[in-house]
DNA sequence: AATCACTAATTGGTAATACCAATAAATTAT
DNA sequence: ATAATTTATTGGTATTACCAATTAGTGATT
């Protein structure tokens, strides 16, 4: 006898099926950004089951990124996308688990950012550029001060600059993507970078030089400007990480 | 008075706490793929916290792919990574979200497979490269069967093909988010791709030109091919999808 | 009338207990 | 030996009760 036409069965816990519905609902728009489910207890009568199976479906989906649970009156689980470095440090922990090493993080962050600038040159808004040479003139400002504070906001500057980049790309993949490795160079810093004001400099020209290749549309040139400066800066980066 | 030198009051669960205490144990390589955590009972004597907050905390775990839970005599709470795809569900969910379009998509992928295929020139073994020559002799073996069986077939060894290549990249990030593109535009196909012999057939064969590009090490003739291949695949995807 | 302090109501968070259900190991019957 | 049965382990679910954070309402005070 054939049993090939019987599926397998497969054990499921309710409160998989519960999160698979309610996900289905979220996904398929029922619900709009900000919307709040119904309290816990009324989802468990709604659903016939115990409330502590409702709790495990809305953690899972909480844990995906797809709802807020806030507590107190006027709390309650909100249909909202989870911040970003929510899915970033999910994707961070298991390429970890995986054993990912920093030249692997390098060379893909390269690759992101080198398609990153060509769709900057041809998806970026004048809002967008604006900001790029903005973010350029505020690092400028900050060239001589090598205050603890003042140190702190130049790194930060030439963070922004990178994800300024990735969001005028206007690729919504490339953005996430490109967060989730500058993401993970930051999180295995051991010590605070501390620039010399000659490498500051160096670091304000070449996103200086990178803005310029961009407004004149020279896709080549701006990838190689790019992915020297990545590959310059990750060099720096190095001496200053433990080995992963 | 200065009250900022105070951290500000920020509630946690305790269950959160519980969870990330596990997952510090698990990356610093506390526990070794595979191990086992205590049963749930016992931990929630360890943490001194009802059962409740445990399985709370293990069920985030498990979403976020650092755990498997399994249920039965010597089932529990295995160390142990995630099949990639439930990662790369949840990105996809959240791309969903946030609105991503399939032009997006499309494009993140042109710019991951040209990667791609310059790492392969770089570090694919002999191995990897046998994978991929046999997946083009397989797919031409069935470049004239049109059973739906060899439909079906026929197409899983395409998105083989680029699976292979990107695993012969061997850059842990890029493979990993390529294969949420792939997925992603996967998951979005409502009738079965119907390809015609004459479509096979070039399909076959740009799969050889790219694979003798990268046995000629040459990277830019290697990236322009796949990159022609999948914008063609894209644009016979394209009228078979629905708007997303 | 405006403000402040207090109270109450809403909703998630945690605890404790009991029992169900899947799985594998141990035991027994054949 | 082998097969069937039983038992032990462990997660899954239900119920109930209460704690805790947060907001809304309420009333007193100025």
């Amino acid at each position: 006898m054939n049993t090939e036409i019987f599926q397998e069965y497969q054990y499921r816990r309710a409160s998989t099926d519960i999160a698979e519905s309610i996900k289905k609902a979220i996904l398929s728009k029922k619900f709009k950004a900000g919307d709040k489910l119904p309290p816990e207890r009324d989802l468990a009568v709604q659903f016939q089951v115990g409330r502590m199976t409702i709790r495990e479906a809305l953690r899972t989906l909480e844990t995906k990124g797809l709802l807020a649970i806030r507590k107190g009156s006027s709390g309650g689980a909100f249909i909202q996308p989870a911040p970003p470095h929510q899915i970033a440090d999910i994707i961070i922990d298991n390429l970890q688990l995986d054993g990912v090493t920093f030249p692997e993080v390098a060379e893909s962050r390269v690759v992101l950012e080198r398609g990153i600038v060509k769709y900057v040159i041809e998806n970026a808004t004048s809002k967008d550029l604006k900001e790029i040479e903005q973010n350029i003139e505020e690092s400028k400002n900050l060239l001589v001060d090598f205050s603890p504070k003042g140190t702190l906001e130049f790194s930060n500057k030439s963070v922004e600059f990178h994800h300024l980049l990735a969001k005028s790309a206007h690729i919504t993949p490339l953005v996430v993507f490109h967060s989730v490795m500058a993401k993970w160079v930051l999180q295995r810093l051991i010590k605070q970078l501390n620039p010399t004001k000659k490498q500051r400099l160096s670091s304000n020209q070449e996103h200086e030089a990178i803005f310029k290749a961009l407004v004149k549309k020279d896709v080549e040139l701006s990838q190689e400007l790019v992915e020297r400066h990545i590959r310059k800066v990750i060099r720096g980066i190095e001496k200053n990480t433990i080995k992963s």
